[in-house]
DNA sequence: ATTAGCACTATTCATTAATGAGTGCTAATA
DNA sequence: TATTAGCACTCATTAATGAATAGTGCTAAT
């Protein structure tokens, strides 16, 4: 029995790190076949495309190889071979220089950043049309975190006998309101004085920070407000408290179901759920701002199964003080992965330089 | 050669009203076996499932009269027929007494009205949410219209040297934001009085009435303000400058697609062209504000083309004084007209409600 | 006016055969 | 010893064929 050099596994245990090299590139070769072409890739025309002369029958006895570790499958007995999740990672981790961006990218979504005074949220949702007709896939972006966000400025107003209405000014530049019901007919006057003492009191702040020390906060400044104060709590408790949810802008979806991995019905309703069940998506995204830079997830890797046959590309944008969110590409685990890592990228980059350039620091 | 008598068409010409009845009859049959089916029919079938006794030969020359009239269409000479747009709009104008609204959908609609101070946004995305789920098509809702929305109250906030917060309050309870970009470094005193200025003198009016009279109401008023006046008329102007082109919330796009009569590519990309370019949708979703109840857009009626295998059904929604917005469906040619229809409405009725009872009239 | 009967037509479905892309193995080769 | 040529084999895809089926249109009988 012949014990062939494994190629990547066993990488330094044998001398052979020529095979080696030469089992990654033929890979590397395959994947970004398939990913031009989604069609499996036989042995001949692998033979022909990949860059230095081996004979078909080389490539097969490494193609089987790679079989064997993992990394190819084959559809059935007599097919050209595809590349499996593992493939994906192995080739997106082994991506050392990006491409530059393309002009083209550049011009189209230099739209981004020609905002003057525009809402955050239609700047996100700027973003996440143009990524997704750059990209044709699915595009998510989710809006600046209420927790980490840093107030600027609450103002209370009522508007009628029985509600308020509260407006949160971040630092990122994101308007919150919201009404919130009250039992006793405050007059605008008492309003006031309660906005410029919250005002005062956490500007700058986070909101987790406010909603955590408010009650501390105003305890220990009793001697400066003493009637006040009972509706002071109730109040900025109330206004500070977390309805939000997070939201998400969504883009694109439709673009997927031209792409023909997902042509069949199971495929379709896989989709349909993970879009109409935003959690998945938004957990990733929220993932994704804990770390700097690009996060990959590949088919397999993510928890939620109906995103099995799907990659996600997110990367995270800021203002200069904060993480605010993150935006990212769902497409098919066969995506063209340089090309949508590095739009992806600089399309947060944009993102961030834009807000940034509104944000009140 | 024989004449026959063509139903339909030249009613009351002839005495035979007793055969033009008929006729109608079989289309409405056909009409609705198809809907149900979504396969051509034929007059075997029809002379099983319709009402009274009819031999499939007499059916046969019904049906060719129809043909011939533009009711019905054969995808080939050895099919059954299948209804065309002409037929749909000729059986939702002989639709006279809507069905019920079955208790399971007034059930699952609930949630619309168990809001308590939530904000209209809200209200309008669980709405078409919801409609989505329960008509497995896709839906639509524009928000309230800002020009017909009459002020409840406005605030100006300024939340840095060069940028203040305009916020307005509608009657309809909706809030809007945004920032506008000044010169001049008012003081917060200054815009109070500004403030109060333009709530006491345009309360209760629309913006479309503000925008239009806020020069020479403010010159009227000459005499009260002197130096104020020449900053108030610049920021009140840019304070209510139209500036929000309307927006709309698309729920279950991706429900078109599983439908069988979008499965050829050509028409999938009709479907993302359509949900691309909103205009088209926000289009008919205005013009359904124009008069009361449920509007029917069939097939080729749709001035925009990719929309012509499509059928919107729109009804608008409102509050004790204005009509708002509108809400809709989007789905096949040869849906289930008399459900969808009374969804639709029923909606529309469930939101007019619930808004109504959060404005502040 | 209605219906039964029949010839005719087009789709759909299963079967078959040809094609071709691709593999695995073995033996020859550099 | 690594590479390659050669060959048998497998299996999906395609086209061709024919039977079954669902439907129509027309004519003649009721």
């Amino acid at each position: 029995m012949k014990i062939r050099v494994k190629g990547i596994e066993n990488q330094g245990a044998s001398g052979k790190t020529n095979s080696n090299e030469r089992s990654m590139e033929v890979l590397q070769s395959i994947i970004e076949n398939y990913i031009k072409n989604s069609e499996p890739v036989g042995s001949r025309t692998l033979s022909k495309t990949i860059g230095f002369k081996l004979s078909p029958a080389t490539i097969r006895n490494i193609m089987s190889d790679l079989a064997e570790s993992g990394y190819l499958i084959q559809t059935h007995t007599s097919a050209g071979r595809v590349p499996t999740d593992k493939a994906y990672r192995f080739y997106v981790d082994s991506i050392s220089k990006k491409p530059a961006i393309p002009e083209q990218i550049k011009q189209k979504l230099s739209p981004v950043s020609n905002v003057q005074g525009t809402p955050v949220e239609d700047i996100l949702s700027k973003a996440v049309h143009l990524l997704a007709e750059l990209t044709k896939f699915a595009c998510v972006v989710s809006t600046p975190k209420q927790s980490v966000s840093r107030l600027q400025r609450i103002e209370l107003i009522k508007i009628s006998e029985d509600r308020i209405l509260v407006i949160l000014v971040t630092k990122a530049g994101v308007v919150r309101d919201k009404i919130i019901f009250v039992k006793e007919n405050h007059s605008q006057e008492f309003l006031s004085s309660v906005t410029s003492f919250l005002n005062e009191e956490f500007k700058n702040h986070s909101m987790q920070e406010i909603r955590e020390g408010i009650h501390q906060s105003i305890v220990s400044d009793r001697h400066r407000y003493h009637d006040l104060l009972a509706h002071a709590v109730r109040l900025g408790k109330k206004a500070f408290e977390l309805n939000q949810p997070g939201e998400m802008f969504i883009e694109g979806q439709m673009n997927l179901l031209l792409d023909s991995h997902f042509h069949e019905q199971s495929s379709v309703k896989s989709l349909i759920d993970a879009f109409e069940q935003k959690t998945a998506i938004m957990k990733i995204l929220d993932d994704s701002m804990k770390n700097k830079g690009v996060h990959i997830h590949i088919g397999i890797e993510n928890d939620y199964e109906h995103l099995h046959k799907c990659s996600l590309i997110t990367a995270s944008y800021r203002n200069k003080q904060n993480v605010l969110g993150s935006i990212g590409v769902v497409g098919p685990t066969s995506m063209d992965y340089k090309r949508i890592i590095s739009t992806v990228e600089y399309t947060a980059k944009m993102l961030s330089k834009t807000i940034s350039e509104q944000s009140y620091d």
